[in-house]
DNA sequence: CATATTACTTGTATTTCGCAAGTAAGAAAT
DNA sequence: ATTTCTTACTTGCGAAATACAAGTAATATG
């Protein structure tokens, strides 16, 4: 099992810090199949499609919580399930998130789904309102699905101006 | 020496392509050397506090410079000095750093500087275009110093103002 | 010309990762 | 009630990536 050695490197500097707690290939992945696809356990994320292997999914999941960016909790409908769940200081990463989704889908043609997220840059606010909204009621519904398929940024729109 | 093998992982999610590109725990450190603290030179990146060991960083550069996120030119005063410069396509990773540099500074109390830094929130804007003025002319003054150092924001903006 | 500096490369030990398989606890099916 | 399935993991091992130390080639400096 791989400990928590991480060979210390705090310069200091926020981003060094930041990048210490989720800056490795799978964490933001993990946090983007939380925040904008709704999954919440364990077996979703490994079906993901980025083919993370588990013993690394349990691993990050463990850190990730130990930094205080997700927690878990029990199902209460199934015992074995287990439900993970952004904190606050994970759900601050969504603009962070974001940012990424747009450069990604700025510079990389792959699919027609880009075309539409570069258009979030134009509605920055009312995407991050809507994905706060979802996180406060845990609503999992993907504000984008897992590929291929469409937005639903129309709903979501008309959900966050009916809220407001 | 680490060859580019990678274990492919083309998800398609512009997250994912992003996070292929700089996901790993040094490139973002390296363009934030470029971007906010006006670094240019191997040794620079070396010397910028975070321990990287140079078959790392020459490795890194040169996947970036593959992915087109930065570029090389000699430098014309010193033979042996090589200069690194962001394209237009790394530039444009300036949003990401910020909104990680200001999740950084909100939930890391680790130093006087995160109290500046998380004042950002409120110019982010403005921050942009300076870092994109500063980049456009090759100006390579921090606009973060390396730490522990005050940040420049009040002659950022200045200049900044005089320029529009 | 001798020494220093810069940008690397090379070699090796250590660490992390990916993959396949296994396991424990709870749920569903017969 | 007992077998089977599902979920969330753990274990072991080979492969890959990383850190650390040292070395080198091309300039530059004194």
């Amino acid at each position: 099992m791989p400990e928590k050695s991480k060979t210390k490197r705090r310069s200091g500097c926020p981003v060094s810090s930041s990048l210490e707690q989720f800056g490795d290939r799978w964490s933001l992945l993990i946090i983007r199949d939380m925040m904008v696809r709704g999954y919440r356990t364990f077996k979703e994320f490994q079906e993901s499609g980025e083919g993370i292997s588990s013993n690394i999914l349990a691993d990050r999941l463990k850190t990730l919580e130990a930094a205080g960016i997700l927690m878990t909790e029990p199902a209460e409908t199934d015992g074995r399930r287990m439900n993970y769940r952004l904190t606050e200081k994970g759900m601050d990463l969504a603009p962070v998130m974001l940012e990424l989704l747009i450069w990604g889908a700025k510079h990389e043609t792959s699919g027609p789904q880009c075309v539409l997220i570069a258009q979030m840059e134009n509605c920055r606010q009312e995407i991050l309102l809507e994905t706060r909204r979802r996180w406060l009621m845990r609503d999992s519904t993907p504000l984008i699905p897992k590929f291929d398929d469409t937005l639903n940024l129309q709903a979501a729109r008309g959900k966050a101006r009916r809220k407001q």
